[in-house]
DNA sequence: ATATATACGATTAAAAATATCGTATATAGT
DNA sequence: ACTATATACGATATTTTTAATCGTATATAT
């Protein structure tokens, strides 16, 4: 019940373990080795953090993947959604295609939860979790 | 991402309708239809409450559910945990089973953030959703 | 050249959530 | 007593989401 996603967790695990070594580039292979990720959703995921610009990758032998510096400041609300999409309890925080809607009942008060769930992820820094 | 599940959705949806009729008991058909809900779906659900004694079920015609009184007193993490089982944002704040654990490097971190979600959860009593 | 990397679309597999089915039991109303 | 309306609940099926793998292309250090 309200987990994250894999992809969350191995995109968090690898930021942790580059922000030792914030001057070389690490590999997919160094980092799904270490934690024993599987090592293709690994690389997918460090793509898309690199297409995100979150860190930056170098092609061909020595190279792999490096943290960019500013990153550690980024809200982890902007780091779940960038990857993951729209943190909502339910739909009808993110779209209005619900066949309810305002026949619903709850709306209001869970719209009141996520937004505190919401403020919660909003105090946290990504560096906060990987330093 | 980070969602509810319908289940949940339907068991709140539903006090919400029976708090205004306390007295009578109200049955899934009736809830089903006013909401767009399915049905059976629907009937596991209030069973499911009325095993945990969070309502009382009356068999028969004019049977039903009805909400115990106290109901509104709970906390949502209890509400939610008697559902859906435990909440948490990675297995390693439920269970120990993870073939990392002493090789993670976000733990403890992820583990506060977690208490932070549940503490959100405690401050907010059913009550606060269905009235 | 070759080995080691990333890039990325496509596909498959596994798991979880959602929904349905079938059968049993209780009870109010007639 | 009969019937219609309910809940009870285990089992199964379906759908959706998540997780993992495959295949092919490209870049680059040595």
């Amino acid at each position: 019940m309200l987990k994250l996603t894999r992809k969350l967790e191995y995109a968090l695990i690898s930021l942790r373990h580059m922000q030792d070594k914030r001057d070389t580039f690490i590999s997919a292979k160094e980092i799904a080795d270490m934690y024993l990720i599987p090592q293709e959703l690994l690389a997918k995921t460090l793509q898309q953090m690199a297409k995100l610009n979150y860190i930056k990758a170098a092609q061909g032998p020595r190279g792999g993947y490096r943290m960019r510096k500013g990153l550690t400041e980024i809200s982890l609300t902007q780091f779940i959604e960038d990857i993951e999409g729209p943190i909502g309890l339910v739909d009808c925080t993110i779209n209005s295609d619900c066949i309810q809607l305002d026949n619903c009942n709850i709306r209001m008060p869970l719209k009141q939860i996520n937004n505190n769930i919401r403020a919660i992820f909003n105090g946290i820094r990504v560096g906060d979790i990987t330093s």
